[in-house]
DNA sequence: GTCTATAGGTAGATAGAC
DNA sequence: GTCTATCTACCTATAGAC
């Protein structure tokens, strides 16, 4: 587990305050995008990372330093993979294809990320401005849409993007109660993918 | 306010004990749409409803008693909006605007509202399975499927037609963010409505 | 029907032993 | 560096007065 503008960057080598500090973080990154903020104890995250509570503030202060840290790593996670695929090299078709890839991955590997950054967004919504500046988004999103074409059209298609390729995973219990076992949640996404990319092709010749 | 498959209808006009309870629900769904259940302190609700604490286990029991009036409420108005401009009368193409349409006005009514229901059944997933059942919401849903062709085309149909109307409500925080006033919100989502119909009635075709 | 007071339990955080 | 014990604050829920 790694992150690309990440804050924490685990390092399993190093010395044992290191490892338990790793094994907090990989704990709290777990059951905070399963319970949000509020929905999480202490002493639940303490009994996961096979560690005592009174650890968990030795090395993070509170509760709301540790949720921070894995908060912000986890909005960078969502814009890192809009700029995953991008360059001046690729085709927009490229670019299209490599940017829906790159997020069919990253939510196979992690489907609870939006759910759990959009909700926790709602509640401080101040704390999104302030990334944008530290880490420079409107630079990265700003990129990402002049190569999609003029900024009203990249904008469109870029939500287009993200929406087609994000929703599913969100209301995943939705879909799999539709599905009722005919076909895998799985399979299910698999088969948009082609899908999505065509729609977004159009999209992109029409405006 | 008003639910269609709802478990509370308001009636302002009725006796003393009615108009306290109506108070105490409206206070709680917009509360518990804002804060989600484990977010809202009882002392809050009773704060907003303008009643003591002890009135709200009155009337309720207990919070989760509460919670789930509100809860099965919205998942059900969720569902709602599939159903309102459906019948065996309407074209494919009004099928597709009418459906656009009326989640666009829900949505513009509710904002906060799939947050909600997506966040709290991620962790309460068993009720979606009683809810189907309690309120035939596979008999709506295939027949609305089954109105937009056969059973593959449909679904993915469905769920594309979701995903481009309710996401972009879900993500406002950053998409505020990356408009940065150059255009409101409301401005934007109404750009998007025409593009919405024109990719639903395309993938129609295609599929 | 509504309020006050409080019980009973649990949360986050700290101090200090080992 | 880690654990035990404990403090203080707060939360849900109840009992009983008015």
């Amino acid at each position: 587990m790694e992150y690309l503008f990440g804050i924490y960057i685990f390092d399993q080598m190093g010395k044992k305050s290191e490892r338990t500090k790793t094994k907090i973080l990989e704990s709290a990154h777990q059951l905070f995008l399963e319970k949000g903020y509020d929905g999480l104890r202490m002493q639940q995250l303490a009994d996961r990372a096979g560690v005592n509570k009174g650890l968990l503030h030795h090395y993070f202060r509170n509760k709301t330093t540790l949720f921070t840290q894995i908060f912000d790593a986890s909005i960078s996670q969502l814009f890192a993979e809009i700029a995953s695929r991008f360059g001046t090299e690729f085709t927009l078709k490229e670019k299209i294809n490599g940017a829906v890839d790159a997020y069919f991955e990253m939510l196979l590997a992690n489907p609870n990320l939006p759910v759990f950054v959009l909700s926790e967004l709602r509640k401080k919504p101040k704390r999104l401005t302030t990334l944008f500046k530290e880490q420079r988004l409107h630079e990265v999103l700003g990129d990402f849409v002049q190569g999609l074409g003029d900024q009203k059209a990249g904008t469109h298609l870029m939500v287009t993007l993200v929406s087609l390729c994000v929703f599913p995973f969100m209301a995943r219990p939705i879909i799999d109660e539709i599905l009722e076992g005919h076909l895998s949640f799985e399979q299910f996404v698999q088969q948009r993918r082609p899908l999505i990319k065509n729609m977004l092709m159009n999209l992109a010749q029409s405006i």
